[in-house]
DNA sequence: CTTGACAACCGACCGGCGGTCGGTCTAGTC
DNA sequence: GACTAGACCGACCGCCGGTCGGTTGTCAAG
């Protein structure tokens, strides 16, 4: 076979790439190692030569897509225009947004990392993002707990039980797309309903005034179940 | 080697013993269908006449371990002569005393399902118990409601939220158990912090007085810790 | 222009995995 | 005593993740 060398971070790149592809699509146990090098075009060799193990290639994987995430919210935390609360506002806001925009792949991906396969993907690269959240989000809660704007006892761990529940929301986003090919209406009230419950359980956790956070609204939720609208 | 026959549902909760058994010390990919075989003394063929697959074996040992779980706290909630928020109240307690009794196989267990190898097996199993405990928890905390102890928006919700903290409390005791061989004060201390968090968000989700709550006291969290004391 | 070190790459090979299957044995029934 | 259902056996299969001795391309020193 024709031998193609490239420089060792290029090729890294390209597994990482098409393992992100293969994982998302088939479940990171039921990809194997010669699909991988098969879709490349490289030999079992080179893989090895790039990772110690499938096993790392899932972490360096999850670790760029925790990275990616967090690069999303990095310049908010660093504006230094609005006070704590308003750039708990603003995480929120820029979160939303974002999905709104990549509503369509957003769609794709929560259908994908929700199943069953993707199990273990799935939680390595919550368990990742929740570990760089944690720091940044905390830190602007400590100054909004110095100022008066949140009444919460330990930042950090607050912080920690934002994210967590943030969980139960995209998990509520794979359970209404799944729920909304058979009734889209049911799909939209239980999202909604995760939803409000979701923004309200934060308020109480940070102890601002009701619905003064909005989180996910009817457009996102509209948006992203979309597809499925069709039929009415 | 010698037949012996059984019934099959001896059988079925033998080879369910063992893995469990199998799965918790060496982690479920870890544990090969030979290795379990070969510690009941059956053949192959045995064993895949008494279950489908590998998977099988798990999800009927995750089944059982969320139904042994919810067994704990089931006379609970039949009873008549607690109010809602009494009902809650002693659904903590409960589960605090039952981890009293067992600190020492608690310990063992937790440590255990925080291996990275686990994380499958952990996971199912939080599931499971969070999908058997969502519906009566949730019907209290509707009486509750209705009687204006709590001030909830959605029970079912609520209930699901509550649960999903229960998960941080549970990682914490494990990192609390690692960090405690090499600094006991710091191990008590985040355990410490972790649990009072919780226990004021929980307060918080359900709109009752701060502290009135105690999920996990400072004697749990000694008796937990306990083995590191020795070296003090 | 040669040489040599080294990184990139190759692919046959390995032990062992989960799972299959044709056949055997035994407790219970009539 | 003949028959049957189903518990049990273990050789076997395809394929997996991972290894390793060898080959090829790159580039800098002499």
């Amino acid at each position: 076979m024709g031998r193609i060398i490239k420089k060792a971070d290029e090729r890294q790149a390209e597994i990482l790439e098409t393992a992100r592809g293969l994982f998302l699509s088939r479940g990171y146990d039921a990809t194997t190692v010669n699909d991988l090098i098969q879709a490349i075009g490289i030999s079992k060799g080179a893989f090895y030569h790039h990772f110690a193990s499938k096993e790392d290639v899932l972490s360096a994987l999850v670790w760029s897509m925790a990275e990616q995430g967090l690069a999303l919210h990095e310049p908010l935390f660093a504006r230094d225009d609005l006070s704590p609360f308003q750039k708990i506002q603003a995480f929120f806001v820029n979160g939303q947004q974002f999905k709104k925009e990549q509503a369509p792949g957003l769609r794709a991906f929560i259908e994908i990392l929700y199943r069953a396969e993707n199990l273990k993907l799935r939680l390595r690269a919550a368990e990742q993002m929740t570990e760089l959240l944690v720091p940044p989000l905390g830190k602007v809660l400590t100054e909004g707990a110095a100022q008066g704007e949140f009444d919460i006892e330990d930042p950090e761990e607050t912080a920690r039980l934002i994210l967590n529940l943030g969980g139960l929301v995209h998990e509520a986003f794979a359970v209404a797309l799944r729920l909304s090919q058979s009734d889209y209406r049911a799909a939209r009230m239980l999202l909604q309903k995760r939803a409000d419950s979701y923004e309200r359980a934060i308020e109480r956790l940070l102890g601002v005034p009701k619905h003064s956070l909005s989180i996910i609204d009817a457009e996102l939720i509209a948006l992203f179940l979309a597809p499925a609208t069709q039929e009415r």
